[in-house]
DNA sequence: CTTCTAATTAGATGATTGTCGAATGACAAG
DNA sequence: CTTGTCATTCGACAATCATCTAATTAGAAG
């Protein structure tokens, strides 16, 4: 839908076309007379004028040889609402979703193994929270099966288990860990010094 | 008036900024998630919010270094009432008068000689017109004096003078020439052979 | 059929501008 | 003060597109 927005307003971007709709409101016109009144040549008047009939801006009556072009107004109404409507009508429950996953397609590689830790804090906020669903809820694991877990997705796994537990993803006491409630997971967590 | 609408719709007449707008419908967004969802770098998102700023379609608010932007929609009501009314508002008497004056100025030289015949019919009318000027109503001259008056706007009287009665704007008799009212000048003419 | 004019199509060129990498600015946190 | 992240500015490159000339199509009129 927003391939016809833009080529309207595609449309309407150019200066010469804009005066050519501009002097057809006040009637009808040829070519010529166009390309005299805005001191270019027929060729190029032409050109503008194909490209504002082919969004139903103008339409042309044949006198003989002559054309004579109107412009059609009905195709400029409602305009703004067009362009708010025009990703989507419904204002989204299926929003944040898509950032995240353009975040992990883009960290993310095929194999479903981490490539990059996301330097920015919000795009490694989108890897850890991905990183906790290998984790179950009210399971508790010893260090070295935590280990195990997060090197299936990445080599380092000391820093990520460490950014886990900054985020208040992960809970550790005495050697053993455990997932924690999302709720509590903090959108800043603690840095990487 | 029509360098605003210019600026406003060449604003809009990216895709990368169309998405921009359609996405801030939905709701405040950095700079980083737009690069993220649209697949570009943060540099031209930031260029992108510029332009659309400098339209009044985009506003800001910081929060720490993050920059949350939102879409400002009043700016888009009215939209196609602009386009319209932008040549003007009056819908103008002076309106047949530049498409003359801008075909003269392309024939007519700065000492007021014709610089070549148009080959358009429609131009050639508008130089004889301005050549019957020259001559006053009511009054009848011998065919030396007509020759004298055309050559003193361009050497091919024989043709002119043709033209002129062809056209019939100057009558003749006898030898003799007048000016006919403007009432029965006609817009074709006479071919010339 | 030939000539003339109005308009379009085709091809080439030049200006505009969207995009990126690198450098810089701004702000929060240790 | 130093470090790190979010954002903007700068300069350069590449693609798009408006414009032109030349050639072609389509009517009208001799």
């Amino acid at each position: 839908m927003t391939e016809a927005l833009l080529a309207f307003f595609k449309a309407l971007a150019d200066e010469s076309r804009l005066k050519i709709v501009g002097l057809l409101a006040q009637g009808e016109r040829s070519v010529q007379e166009l390309a005299t009144l805005l001191d270019l040549k027929e060729p190029t008047v032409s050109h503008h004028l194909a490209i504002l009939k082919a969004q139903g801006l103008v339409s042309a009556r044949a006198e003989g040889t002559t054309r004579w072009h109107r412009l059609d107004v009905d195709v400029l109404e409602g305009l703004s609402r067009r362009v708010l409507e025009s990703p989507e009508t419904g204002s989204g429950a299926a929003e944040p979703e898509t950032w995240d996953a353009k975040v992990l397609r883009g960290f993310v590689d095929a194999e479903g193994r981490l490539t990059t830790i996301p330097a920015s804090r919000r795009k490694r906020g989108v890897v850890l929270r991905w990183l906790m669903t290998a984790f179950e809820p009210g399971r508790r694991y010893p260090e070295s099966e935590v280990n195990v877990i997060i090197q299936s997705k990445h080599w380092d796994s000391a820093t990520l288990r460490r950014e886990l537990i900054g985020h208040r993803m992960l809970a550790r006491e005495g050697g053993v860990y455990w997932r924690l409630p999302e709720a509590g997971w903090v959108e800043g967590g603690a840095a990487t010094p």
